[in-house]
DNA sequence: CTGTTTACGATTTTT
DNA sequence: TCGTAAACAG
């Protein structure tokens, strides 16, 4: 074990952040500016100092995270610090509830996964009859989403769909009962949601001041990661365990805020040292992560965000390539010319040190198919959950009705494997339990044997009260027939995950930490986690990882931004900062793919894609730009084409009106029938003729949007005027002003449309 | 009541 | 194209 030189091995920054034990200290920590090895000196140096690890808390974003830290600070230490409570806020919340078992805790609970709470949903709805038959009521994990988005949000369920689901507000009132009985559901059948565990612990925290003060006692040092992203009930919680002059350290980036449509608050950064009085900042600007080239382009992507998030990092590393944005034809030779380019990448350097990043998860699956064709392996994050399994749920179940027997999901799931029993059934066999009456039960279950051995099988499990692994054998040995009967194709296959369960179960002390652990932090699929493997991940999981090489796909309007992400000012903002985040993930090689034409499988055709905005607005001088040609190759622009092509934009982007140059593919020719035009493509690139309104009003972040037809006529509500037209969609209908600069349109025909008033001429009507 | 067929609608990100 | 829910048949 060598002696640890602090003040050497940190620069002076990270040295104060990690030795300054004693009050709030709030730590602003740029991409890559070493804020990991920050918090792992830091738990080093507690340790060192004497403080017992039993007393330090640290609270990150993953699990994973945490393990990382404590395995890292083991290793500088050369011993382990064990003791150190770490993971996430909702593991640390189901951990002290279980604990102390505060009011409502007194019998067991489980935690409902999103298949239990679509089913929750679904009795609540057939209770109360709400949006039968309407096909126009949102599906469960809508319901779900935005009921969590409210309590995360902590507004109205109604807020939530004036917001972000505006063509839901006619459902609101139902949603609202469904929300309270949803709301009943779970204490009735002792269940839990995610958002549950952080409300009522800080229930319990407030109403039990003598549990708040023995928490204090046990948590003297509290750590938490990624502050950008937690929410409002998890700063409460922060505040309440810390008291105001706590031994906390939170360290954030805002620039780094991606989690807000989940209720993250960035004011809980900004009002950090409201909270805590004397609180020190400390800022770590220095990139160690990043050679300059790709510095240079993060920091230029967010120099156009707006001042708050604005900040640059100077890099230690100097040298390095340009980053790339290759422009492939359409989004399956995008494919292609990613396999080649980690061809490429992987003569440099291991494939474990690239990888492929992209908005949502099913964005992924054309360069899967090359990735499994051209044989290079791969890992995906954010994709499915191996829990979502249908035989992993079938076997959770059991362990669940053995730990929590009121747990309604799981009995119905476990009554329902059996032909013959739907969920009337399996509703009255479950009254007739819980009756208590031995009868009754047997009436039930009369024409069911299947589903009394069920029952006798799980009382059983509970009567004999053995360990994890001895009740998750025996209910492998239970289900067997099940599961051969009910996956005929593929159960050996299904059997040998089952396996690695029981092992993981074995592990475990206790059933409700094995639940909790699995519904909380997703186990690694460990199968070929030593094999040197390509990473293929959303961007949301890629948070906290870095690789020599980046590749970012689908960099086209629509995509990234989302789609869904198009119509509020602050939802564009986040998907600024999250392809700052993925771009920052890169430390020597970052290539940027931004396709011509996407396949759409709605229309079954191919659409022409416009350039992702934040690629547009980036300084040409950043980047090298290639174009792929007819037949593969990739071709270098020049400068002068380049400089060409951004003047003609900007001339095709005014508002358009007197100057506007009309363009004469606009509206005429469907975009899949154009051919596309590689080369010399400086007017069909970027006009964007075919686009929906939204890209019309994202398409020309240079206009100016106070200049408008309908701010030039001086008029300050434009939602009386009625009518206008716009240049693509026609005559339409104005249903809303937005301040400061948009509307919300009815077009015929097409919909609702929000349109920057700039590219809307009023109509008298 | 349950199991099967048919028709329709809708697509993010995660604890 | 996929998943979900209404309609229908046993």
């Amino acid at each position: 074990m060598h002696e640890i030189d602090y003040a050497k091995e940190l620069n002076p920054a990270q040295y104060e952040a990690a030795t300054t034990l004693d009050g709030p200290i709030l730590v602003i920590a740029g991409a890559g500016s070493g804020k990991t090895r920050t918090v792992v000196y830091r738990l080093a140096y507690m340790v060192e100092s004497g403080i017992p690890s039993s007393q330090i808390l640290l609270l990150t974003f993953t699990r994973k995270a945490s393990q990382e830290m404590l395995r890292r600070a083991g290793a500088l230490l050369g011993y382990g610090v064990g003791g150190v409570h770490g993971g996430t806020f909702h593991a640390m919340a189901y951990s002290i509830l279980r604990q102390y078992r505060p009011k409502g805790y007194e019998r067991n609970v489980t935690l409902m996964d999103s298949g239990d709470i679509a089913a929750a949903l679904q009795e609540c709805r057939d209770k109360l009859h709400i949006g039968k038959a309407d096909r126009s009521f949102p599906r469960h994990q809508t319901i779900a989403g935005l009921f969590s988005k409210a309590r995360n949000k902590e507004c109205s369920i109604e807020d939530v769909i004036r917001r972000e689901a505006y063509h839901l507000l006619f459902h609101a009132d139902a949603l609202q009962l469904l929300y309270d009985a949803y709301a009943a559901y779970k204490k009735e059948h002792a269940l839990l949601d995610y958002d549950d565990l952080l409300f009522d612990l800080e229930n319990a925290l407030l109403q039990e001041p003598d549990m708040v003060k023995r928490l204090r006692e046990t948590f003297r040092y509290i750590m938490v990661d990624e502050y950008q992203d937690t929410n409002r009930v998890q700063a409460r919680l922060v505040r309440l365990l810390a008291g105001e002059k706590g031994n906390v350290m939170a360290v954030g980036d805002d620039a780094q805020s991606i989690y807000a449509f989940r209720g993250a608050d960035i004011r809980n950064i900004l009002d950090f040292p409201h909270h805590f009085p004397g609180a020190r900042l400390i800022k770590l600007e220095e990139n160690y992560r990043s050679l300059q080239p790709v510095l240079d382009l993060t920091n230029a992507l967010l120099a156009a965000a707006p001042e708050a998030y604005r900040k640059t990092l100077h890099a230690v590393q100097k040298g390095g390539a340009l980053p790339e944005l290759i422009r492939p034809i359409n989004n399956r030779t995008q494919s292609e010319l990613v396999v080649q380019k980690i061809s490429e990448l992987a003569c440099e350097c291991p494939l474990r040190e690239i990888a492929v990043l992209f908005r949502a998860a099913y964005h992924s699956y054309d360069v899967e198919i090359a990735l499994k064709q051209a044989g290079i392996r791969f890992r995906k994050y954010g994709g499915l959950k191996f829990s979502d399994a249908a035989h992993v749920k079938d076997v959770m179940s059991f362990v669940r009705l053995a730990y929590n027997p009121l747990d309604f999901p799981s009995f119905r799931r476990v009554m329902e494997l059996g032909k013959g029993v739907g969920p009337k059934t399996s509703q009255k066999i479950y009254d007739a339990m819980l009756s208590g009456d031995g009868a009754a039960l047997e009436k039930a279950c009369a024409r069911h044997a299947g589903a009394l051995s069920h029952i006798r099988f799980i009382q059983t499990l509970r009567e004999t009260r053995s360990g994890p692994y001895a009740i998750f054998r025996d209910i492998l040995a239970h289900y067997q027939p099940f599961l051969e009967q009910n996956y005929p194709d593929d159960f050996p296959y299904r059997e040998q995950g089952l396996e690695e369960l029981a092992q993981l179960a074995g592990e475990y002390a206790e059933l409700d930490l094995f639940l909790s652990d699995l519904s909380l932090e997703e186990p690694d699929q460990t199968d070929d986690a030593d094999q040197d493997a390509l990473t293929l991940s959303t961007v949301h999981s890629a948070k906290g990882l870095e690789w020599d090489a980046v590749l970012i796909i689908d960099l086209v309007e629509d995509r990234f931004p989302s789609r869904h992400a198009s119509l509020r000012a602050e939802e564009f903002e986040e998907e600024r900062r999250l392809l700052y985040v993925a771009c920052t993930r890169a430390r020597k090689y970052l290539g940027l793919f931004a396709p011509d034409f996407i396949y759409s499988r709605e229309t079954r055709s191919e659409e022409r894609a416009a350039p992702s905005p934040f690629v547009r607005a980036l300084p040409p001088s950043l980047y090298d730009e290639l174009q792929e040609c007819p037949g593969g190759r990739l071709r270098r622009r020049t400068e002068r084409e380049r400089t060409a092509r951004r003047a003609l934009r900007t001339t095709l982007n005014a508002p358009f009106g007197k100057n506007h140059v009309p363009d004469p593919d606009a509206a005429i020719t469907p975009a899949h029938t154009r051919k596309p035009r590689a080369a010399d493509d400086a007017e069909s690139d970027r006009s964007s003729p075919g686009m929906s309104g939204d890209d019309a009003c994202r398409d020309m972040p240079e206009a100016p949007a106070n200049t408008g037809c309908l701010s030039g006529k001086g008029d300050t509500d434009p939602a009386r005027c009625g009518f206008c037209r716009h240049r693509i969609f026609g005559r339409g209908k104005i249903v809303e002003y937005i301040p400061p600069d948009k509307c919300r349109v009815h077009f015929p025909n097409i919909g609702l449309k929000v349109i920057l008033t700039a590219y809307l001429a009023l109509e008298d009507s």
